[in-house]
DNA sequence: CGTTGCATGTAAGGTGTTACATGATTAC
DNA sequence: GTAATCATGTAACACCTTACATGCAACG
């Protein structure tokens, strides 16, 4: 069989990646932000479901983003501050994006859950150590839905922000439900204990 | 500052990637497996809270294992069935496995849901498709509780199985709640539909 | 003046995927 | 017989992180 089209070919064509797809989702809300800001955004919204990219990663995917022509950029002119080179999203940038979000399939969720792989793994653990480790980690979840929470407060009402609003809620259950989640999964392991 | 210690240095010692520890993790309930075999169970029980790794890399964590005596591998011999190689996990492997899971902090869980990236990019998309695409989401979820719930009555009771049915305990609740939570997102998004 | 935060990048290397190559066995 | 599944691996490459390098600005 004829080699045909190496699949797609990634290389060249617009970004594959979901990575670069969020990086220009960032920018799709329509303002004009320095890779820094970028950021510190993608630590406080996509944090929350997806994950948040590396400062150099983040950098290198303007960069080719740019090259695609999905984004542009220029330095901020100001007198008294040092310079920083603002990004913005373009036309075709957003015209992919819409296409990209509607037209590829959605992959199930990917979760990597380090917590659990030790549950799973008990047996080669002391129970105690486990039973601590498990509860420092519901503590983390719980301060996470409590920043998620604050986060929540100051979006809410914020115009052309329907659909982050929407998508905080959900974050906002799903830790809660983690939470419990993680209380649950520390009877069933006090109960590993006592047998009976 | 004189460079110290270049941090963990990855390269020589034991393997640091979580991955490398679950496939080791997968061998440390104590039965001989093959590359294939491993690949399907973590199907059916890594995926549940990690992911599953593909063959390829299996073979390649199996190889460098290997390499660091972790794990040991050996041809089965069965006159009609074609060859496999079988590994097995070492005494050197079970101890530092037990090692790295008590010492190595435990990493917050990283989550990357690109159904919940098309709801926060929700004003870039068609109402239709995206609710659509939000149903046929929640139903995937709900295929996946179902067998999940399946795979608990297998493993039920099996003789040291105990954590990793709590473990799927855990997981049935994870998953039964991602369906509600998909349930509630979607009135959300029928609700911005609706104004008033 | 020293530390912290802002700000931008490069280099090297590990991690993980897809595509490719190969072939035996089993079920229809 | 032919399609699906079992079975093992290599090669190329995309993806992403850490460490490093650099320097300004603001605060105490």
């Amino acid at each position: 069989m004829p080699s045909g089209q190496p699949s797609p070919p990634t290389t060249g064509g617009p970004p594959t990646s979901a990575t670069a797809n969020a990086v220009l989702g960032l920018l799709s809300f329509g303002r004009e932000l320095s890779g820094y800001d970028l950021k510190k955004w993608a630590d406080h919204s996509l944090q929350l479901f997806f994950w948040s990219p590396a400062m150099s990663q983040i950098y290198t995917e303007l960069q080719r983003l740019e090259s695609l022509g999905l984004v542009t950029s220029r330095l901020e002119e100001k007198a008294d501050a040092r310079p920083r080179r603002l990004y913005a999203i373009t036309d075709d940038g957003r015209t992919w994006l819409s296409h990209w979000l509607a037209s590829e399939p959605v992959d199930l969720p990917m979760l990597k859950n380090a917590m659990v792989l030790r549950v799973w793994l008990g047996d080669l653990m002391d129970p105690d150590t486990l039973t601590a480790m498990v509860r420092e980690h519901r503590d983390r979840l719980q301060a996470r839905l409590e920043r998620t929470r604050e986060d929540r407060r100051t979006i809410t009402g914020w115009a052309s922000m329907a659909h982050a609003e929407v998508v905080i809620r959900w974050a906002e259950r799903y830790y809660a439900a983690e939470v419990e989640n993680s209380d649950l999964l520390l009877e069933d392991l006090a109960a590993l204990e006592t047998p009976g």
